[in-house]
Formats: C-alpha cells, structure tokens, sequence
RNA sequence: GCGCCCGUAGCUCAGUUGGAUAGAGCGCUUGCCUCCGGAGCAAGAGGCCGCAAGUUCGAAUCUUGCCGGGCGUACCA
C-alpha cells in the first residue's frame, strides 16, 4: 500500500528533476524523518542535485518543492534542514486504506508479479543419531520463519530436512550399541523413554572412548563401511537408529510449530548412484582432479581460490616467496570413498533438476494438522503417492556459518560444471552458532577450566554431551508459563491451560531465537530465554490479547461500536464529519507505524534477515501498549472518536497478528 | 599464515542501499491500578559507536592500517 504510493511519488522526483534541470538522480532514496511533525517522507536528494548545480542544497529544495506540483495522497510537501524535502501525507486517506487492507495478508494482495520460481529451502539437517539442541533449533526455527515470510509473499517453496544418515556421526553411536554396550537391534529396540535423549549420552560416551584407544576408532572406519554397503546387521541397526531418531527430531520440531515437506536420505544419494553421475560430470569438465603426489595423493580435489569466485579467479601473482597456497578440498578420498561436500554437490545438482536423476518416494510421517511429510528411498517398491520433489529455481540452505567454506565449495562446483544461474541463484543462509554463557555451564553442572571461564561463550559439543536439549528447554517453559497462566486464569480447565501455556512457550522460544541477528553469535542462557517481559514474544501476544480483549468487550457492551458502525465510521475520515486534523500526532504516529509490516516483511526477505521484522513487531507492541495506557477506549465519551479509537485497535491488532503468525507465534484468546 | 564474522550504555543486542538530536531490552533509581488485565506504563542515571587516518555537503555505517575477540582453513560434518 505504501510502497506503491512511494513509488508514485519517486518517479514524479524524478521526471521532474530530469525536465527542469537535466539531471538524473542515480539512486532516490527514501527515508523516514526523525520526527513526526517534520513529516511522514524524507527525500535527500537535493544535497547530490545541489552538488551537481554547485548551488545550496536547502535553496535548490526549496525551488523544488514549490514548482513540482501536487501529488495524490499527499497534502503538503515541505523544506526541512539543511535540504530535505519532507512529505506528508493525507491522513484520512492513509488511514482509511490501511483499515481496510489491515485484515489481508501482508505482502501477497499488493506484490508485484511473483517470480513464479519454485524455491527449495534446506533446513535443520540434524544429524540423526542424538537428540536435538538449542543450536538446532536456532537452524530450524530461522528456516521456518523464513520458509513463512517466502510463502506468505506469494513464492512457492519446499522445505527439506537432510538426513546423514550414513555418516560418521551415526557410525559412533551404532559403534556404542554393538561394542560398548553389546546391545543387537532387538536389545536396542526394547530400550524404553525417550530414543534420542539415550543416544546423546551414548554419542558423547562413544566419543570419549575414542580418545582413549585407537582400535575402537578402527571400529569406527569398519562399521561406516559396513552401513555404506548395507544389506548386513549393522547397516540394519543403524537404520533403524537413524529412522527412530528423525522422528524424535519431527517430534521435537512439531512442538515449535515446524514442518517438512521432504526428508532427503544421504544413503539415497549413494544407492541411486547419484554421486556416480555428478562424479563423471565434475571429472569430465576438470572441475575436480586426480593428485599423484604430495600430501592429498591419491585423492580427488576441488581447486577452489579465495570467496566465492573460484574458477574464475585469475591466477594470483605470486609476490616474492613461492608460499604454498590454496591446496584444494579433497571430494573423493585415496580409499575412494566420497566426503560429504562431494555428495552434497549432488544434492544441489539435485535440487536444480540438473541430475536427471530422481529419488523415489514414500510417506514417512503424518502432521497433527494433515500435512505430510515425505522421506526420499532408493527402492522403487516402496515408491506410493504422486509426490513431486526437486526440480527449484531457487534454493535456500540454511547452515551455520561454520560451514561457509564447505557451502563455498558447493557452489563453485556449479560454477565449474557450467550451471553460472544455479550457482548465482544458491543461497547459504548462514547464521552464526549458538553457545553457552558461562553462567550457564554452571547452572547445568559442567565443570569449566579457567581459560574457559575467561571466554565470552563455551561451544556447544555434541560430541562432549555439553549442549542444552530442545525438549528440556522447551519443557522448561511450558512449566513456567503453566504456572503464570494458573496464577492468572484459575478458572480455566486443565486442558485450556496447557493450550495456552504451549503458546506462550513456543512464543518466548521462537522469539528469543528470531531477535538476534545472524550474524551474532547467541550466548544462551536461561535467565534471557526464560524471560516473558520486555523484549519477548509473550510481552507481543499480550499486546494482541489486550487488543481483542477491547474489542470484544465494547461489542458487548454498546451497540453503536459494532464491527459494521465501526466501519461506516471508516468511510468517513478525512471529510468533514472527521476531518485529517482529528488524526493527532499521537495517533497518526501509530498509523503509520503500523503501515510498516509490509516494507519490513519485504526487507526481511531481501536480505534473509528474520530478526528485522522481530524487532518491528515488537516496537509495534511497544507502541500500541503505550497507546492502551494513555486512551480509555470503553469509557470515551465522543463516539467518533471511540469508533476512531476502535478502528485503530483493530488496525494495530491485525498488523501484530499477522506479524506474529510470520514468526510462526499464535495469539491465544487470554494468557 | 590465509579466509569469513564481530567490537555501539554496566550486561545482551538493534541501527534499512552513508542522512537530521545514536536506540531497545535487562539491570539500577523514582513514580503509576477510582483499572479496556501490571506478562504493563512513565521518568531518571548511564555513550571518545575499539583506535587512527582517509573518502564527502554529511560516517556507527564506505576505504586503509592497527588493536582486541570468535569461527573456519580435516582423507569429520
């Protein structure tokens, strides 16, 4: 709504600009003023047209702004500071669309034309073999909000969830069942609570043996070569660990309001010889080559220079000494076994539809809410259903930033086999680790040496069991705010009272892990993300309750308020019967805050930034608890102005909500 | 060594493609329930935006150098 009204008024700068003074503006920016009576539209452009002119900048505005005109939807345009030209807007007209549209979905009724390309977004990608961490659950709650902010303007996207499930990692535990615990797949399966939480200790006991003796890591290489080859007992048992633990894992996500649309199998990739067919391409266009000396000999290698630009690098001239650079990543082993990145070039070729290869398909797991989740396969028998995957346009890998080098090498494998768009169109949504605060080492019992005590954060280890679970975390606070919703709604049956209280926790969570911004590092600890005031998603929903509390009460309470009154009323803003002057400051400072969902929904798009619309919603709320506090709504005495109140309530109500529903938060009706 | 990221209030963090007086939460101090629910609101204290140069009408933001921290740089992922 705004956007398009900017726009207008851009392109009339513009044009005007070009005729009178033959000059273009490379770049019109728009931005807001500091303060409201200053104006709602900030136009710099004056300073660069000024400079070009060699004239002052505020003399050059001034002329400007007397003779380009009127603009629709505008009602008076002035010269502020040393040369901006400020435009305000009409009010009533603003407010009256914005009533109006409040209730859509933000983006999607005024996008321009969708890019119609199909997106594949990657995420959470845990290894199956131990139960899911805070880390994790920063992976995939950024994922999920990502995948809302996409789908809800308007672009198709499909959701995969990797499983290694051949990998190492799985390895390690299958080498803990079979030898440290002497446990065969039925001892396994009889293993009673929850699969994922007894792994972890395993996982983290398998570990530890390793580093006391060499034959247990020989295990180790011995039983991947067996779960690689399958068709044996381990390869069974380590089957059937992986497949335990990834539903433990959808288990885990679906308490945070997560969902997939694929599991992707690594042992699929191997069986169906996908690895086979991306490994002739990349030997056939010399993208990989075979070393015959040195260090990596025997090893297949991927040559890549510095960032992203890999091939295309011109050779570096060399200055002085003949230092050793770049020794290329290793994708196929002397032993001829493939790393992850190889298979996971693959995956990408995969994703694109570049393989001419296809998984086969069968239904894994079945959602509360209908939706269901397939899981790829290798054998044509178990294919069932018509389930289309792959094949995208576009594709979203949401790793950790860890991992930036081995997502580097992905690309620059396109790259060199040729695929340029792929490549430019392959995003690593990376986003920075989460760690623990020193504090909280010490609240969960981890003995910490003194250099660690020094640091900011201590890493979190799966292969040390040092990390927070996801399902105690979140088990944590649905136990606190349980007890805040008992001590507020007594009256409330049991059940109830767990419904809301599942929201107010998966709020907090979500929020806590939405609000820092990728690229920050996340020192965890309880007292922040245990917290429901101040900056929390439970301090937004409340803004929302407290709105539809008003709302409903006034409708009960005087007829002349009801939802159609209140909209007759809407039309008439901006005449006479309510004309622009009734919208104070106070008030059109609200509107106009609220008229923001959509550009900060846009931005978070653009720049795979969550964290930008988090923190709006929240000065949203800040704003309308602000408003709550200085207006008693029910109790105003002129009804234009209640019916106006109410209108804006409704606007602010439908803004947060709606925002609240991108972050993947729901709004219970008390808390 | 090389690559990427970070350094903003006591603490945790925001700060749109350079813009007007650098913001928020927590913590601290002091207030606010004759109430549409206090998971709230108001006020106050608290800043050489790591340091130094440069680019320009204008720099927390861009460039370079330095200082400090993190993560990569595995025949792990």
């Amino acid at each position: 709504m705004l956007a398009s009204l900017i726009e207008e008024i851009k392109a009339k700068f513009i044009q005007h600009v070009q005729s009178h003074y033959g000059y273009s503006v490379s770049q019109l920016i728009v931005e807001q003023p500091p303060k409201v009576e200053l104006g709602d539209l900030a136009f710099p452009f004056c300073f660069e047209l000024a400079k070009y002119l060699k004239r002052p900048p505020r003399q050059v505005a001034t002329e400007v702004a007397s003779s380009v005109g009127t603009f629709p939807g505008v009602a008076k345009i002035q010269v502020a500071g040393p040369g901006y030209i400020n435009v305000f807007l009409k009010r009533g007209d603003f407010f009256k669309q914005l009533f109006q549209t409040s209730h859509q979905r933000p983006v999607s009724a005024t996008s321009p034309a969708q890019t119609k390309e199909k997106i594949i977004l990657e995420h959470t990608n845990i290894n199956p073999n131990k139960a899911a961490h805070i880390g994790h659950l920063r992976n995939a709650v950024l994922g999920d909000t990502f995948a809302r902010l996409l789908r809800c303007s308007g672009e198709s996207v499909e959701v995969q969830n990797y499983i290694d499930d051949t990998g190492v990692q799985v390895a390690d535990v299958v080498v803990g069942f079979k030898y440290l615990e002497k446990k065969n797949l039925q001892a396994v399966q009889a293993i009673p609570g929850k699969f994922d939480y007894y792994c972890w200790d395993l996982y983290a006991k398998v570990s530890s043996s390793y580093e006391q003796s060499l034959e247990s890591q020989e295990l180790r290489s011995d039983t991947l070569k067996l779960i690689e080859e399958g068709h044996n007992d381990t390869a069974e048992l380590a089957h059937y660990i992986s497949h335990k633990i990834v539903q433990c894992h959808l288990d885990t996500m679906w308490r945070m309001g997560i969902q997939y649309d694929l599991l992707p199998k690594e042992s699929d990739i191997l069986h169906l010889k996908f690895w086979h067919y991306a490994f002739a391409l990349l030997k056939k266009t010399g993208a990989i080559h075979f070393e015959t000396s040195g260090k990596n000999q025997g090893c297949w290698i991927m040559r890549v220079g510095e960032k992203n630009s890999p091939a295309t690098k011109e050779p570096v001239a060399e200055s002085g000494s003949e230092r050793d650079f770049e020794e290329g990543k290793i994708i196929v082993r002397s032993n001829g076994t493939v790393t992850y990145v190889g298979k996971d070039i693959a995956y990408q070729l995969w994703k694109f539809g570049l393989l001419g290869m296809d998984f086969f398909y069968h239904p894994f797991h079945r959602y509360p809410n209908g939706h269901t989740v397939y899981m790829t396969t290798s054998d044509n028998n178990q294919q069932s259903g018509q389930a289309q995957f792959g094949g995208g346009q576009r594709v979203y890998n949401v790793i950790d930033s860890r991992q930036s080098y081995l997502q580097n090498i992905v690309i620059a494998g396109l790259r060199a086999l040729g695929f340029q768009e792929q490549a430019d169109k392959s995003t690593h949504f990376s986003y920075e680790m989460v760690a623990l605060s020193p504090r909280c080492c010490e609240d969960l019992g981890i003995q910490l040496s003194e250099a660690d005590r020094q640091r900011p954060y201590v890493e979190v280890s799966g292969r040390k069991g040092l990390g927070v679970k996801a399902d105690d975390l979140i088990d944590i606070l649905l136990e606190k705010s349980l007890q805040e919703v008992r001590n507020r709604h007594s009256d409330l049956d049991e059940t109830e009272m767990k419904r809301i209280a599942t929201t107010i926790a998966v709020s907090a969570l979500r929020y806590f892990l939405l609000r820092y911004t990728r690229n920050s590092v996340i020192a965890f600890d309880f007292k922040e993300a245990l917290s429901f005031e101040g900056e929390t998603g439970p301090y937004v929903q409340y803004a929302v309750v407290r709105a539809n509390n008003i709302l409903k009460k006034v409708q009960e309470e005087d007829s002349s308020c009801s939802p159609d009154s209140v909209q007759l009323f809407v039309q008439t803003v901006g005449t006479g019967a309510f004309p622009d002057e009734r919208i104070e400051d106070e008030f059109w400072k609200l509107i106009y805050l609220a008229s923001q969902l959509e550009p900060n929904v846009r931005l978070s798009i653009q720049t795979s930034e969550p964290a930008t619309l988090t923190k709006y919603l929240f000065a949203l709320a800040q704003a309308f608890n602000l408003f709550y506090h200085r207006h008693r709504i029910i109790s105003e005495v002129d009804p234009l102005k209640k019916r106006f109140l109410l209108a804006l309530t409704r606007i602010l109500r439908d803004q947060l909500e709606q925002g609240l529903n991108l972050l993947g938060i729901t709004v219970p009706a008390k808390m």
